[in-house]
DNA sequence: GGATAATTTGACCGATTGGTAAACATTACA
DNA sequence: TGTAATGTTTACCAATCGGTCAAATTATCC
């Protein structure tokens, strides 16, 4: 699982004109996006400043807006680096697997994905919650096309028995939900649990559940009242 | 379903010497409210601006600080307003009812507060995805209790084995976020449902989808591996 | 109708915002 | 080692931020 995707380059600084990145492009411009992430992830795009990330990344702002020529731009190619892993575990649904093992362990990264990367979830789900003003164009296109190509397997496991008749897109939503509900409610999930489960205990615990929730209400036994 | 909870009164004018509350009070109060209530929900706490506030209510900056002294002062009052009758539902969670109709019912109950008042839902996840620094009293103390009673209700029907032996907790853990996802989440799920299933539809196709996930989940004919 | 309290506003404040200009420092490379 | 490109910093800018103030306006009540 690894979240420094080798996707084409961010942004080209205003004084490079050679078409080279530097050594010190590269580890400048990693350690401003680790530092992005941290801030956009905990307060979303609006609410986090430059001077924020800036500090977080232990450079002087000028310094920052060196590599990065504005705010949009460091959200931007944030957001262009973690996007493609972070649809990884959907991309890995197999249409030819067994439909609960598939199930089962899709359900099972995406709670991995919640524990050990919760600021890209996070980053993620500020910006859907405030309109996704900055990813509109992914939704819509590349994360829509890949959802109805599963989709699709789904609904032919229906058809053939395989599991209960049930609209994927729901059932690809509630898997969404629940396991990012981890990462992104974790503040709540916590407090709630209180502090004698607040161990680390709760992903298991919660996977154990979520796999008991899918798998028996998905098994085609009987059809539905 | 009344969003306008009769809660204490919310804060008192500089300028207001008498106890009572005046008629201008009431309703300028309920506009800056109104406004806030869109504003924090759509951009989170920091993300916001009394400005903006102030332009959506149709006020002058200056007159909405006469009401709420602080931006601080508007969002503490707007979710101590929210708060309680957000919760309603799963108070009204009866543990001498039938479960598989309590469960269903508050399904239902949580999937018509997304698609009703999808702003509340908004507010309070901004609010904890951000880490609620506002609101962690009351997550640890009234809302803690609440689940904590509610899961007790749960763990008896297990045991008596009215259905499934499983985590409570994250049973309603799972029920809020499959729910809460259709106010949350609304951009991303229109834009994979794309323009054919983008009605209000979606959350009749939610609810009897959900229904199926949790009502088979959770029947108590067999026991998982 | 007049006094008094309640409400509203424009002008303003210091701090912070995103971002720039230019001088300065460092690196890479011939 | 010199020099040109790359990288960093200090000082600064206009706009916006949360919030104040005093003056002006309006509602209330005798």
């Amino acid at each position: 699982m690894n979240f420094k995707g080798k996707q084409q380059p961010v942004t080209i600084p205003r004084a490079a004109k050679t078409l080279r990145r530097t050594r010190i492009q590269e580890e400048k411009e990693e350690q401003i996006l680790e530092a992005a992430l941290d801030v956009f992830s905990a307060s979303g795009f609006r609410g986090s400043t430059i001077d924020q990330i800036a500090e977080v990344a232990g450079m002087s702002k000028p310094n920052l807006l060196y590599y990065f020529r504005t705010k949009e731009a460091m959200h931007r190619a944030l957001i262009d680096r973690v996007l493609y892993t972070w649809l990884e575990p959907l991309r890995a649904f197999d249409a030819d697997g067994n439909p609960e093992e598939e199930i089962r362990s899709y359900i099972r990264r995406k709670l991995e994905m919640a524990r050990d990367f919760p600021r890209e979830s996070r980053l993620f789900a500020n910006e859907v919650l405030q309109g996704a003003p900055h990813i509109e164009d992914e939704l819509k296109g590349p994360l829509k096309e890949l959802v109805d190509e599963k989709a699709e397997v789904i609904r032919a496991w229906a058809k053939s028995g395989k599991i209960v008749k049930c609209d994927p897109y729901h059932l690809i939503f509630s898997i969404w939900s629940t396991t990012q509900h981890y990462a992104d409610f974790d503040v709540q999930v916590r407090a709630v649990l209180g502090q004698e489960h607040a161990g680390e205990g709760r992903f298991e615990d919660a996977a154990r559940f979520l796999e008991q929730l899918f798998i028996g209400g998905l098994r085609p036994d009987r059809s539905e009242s």
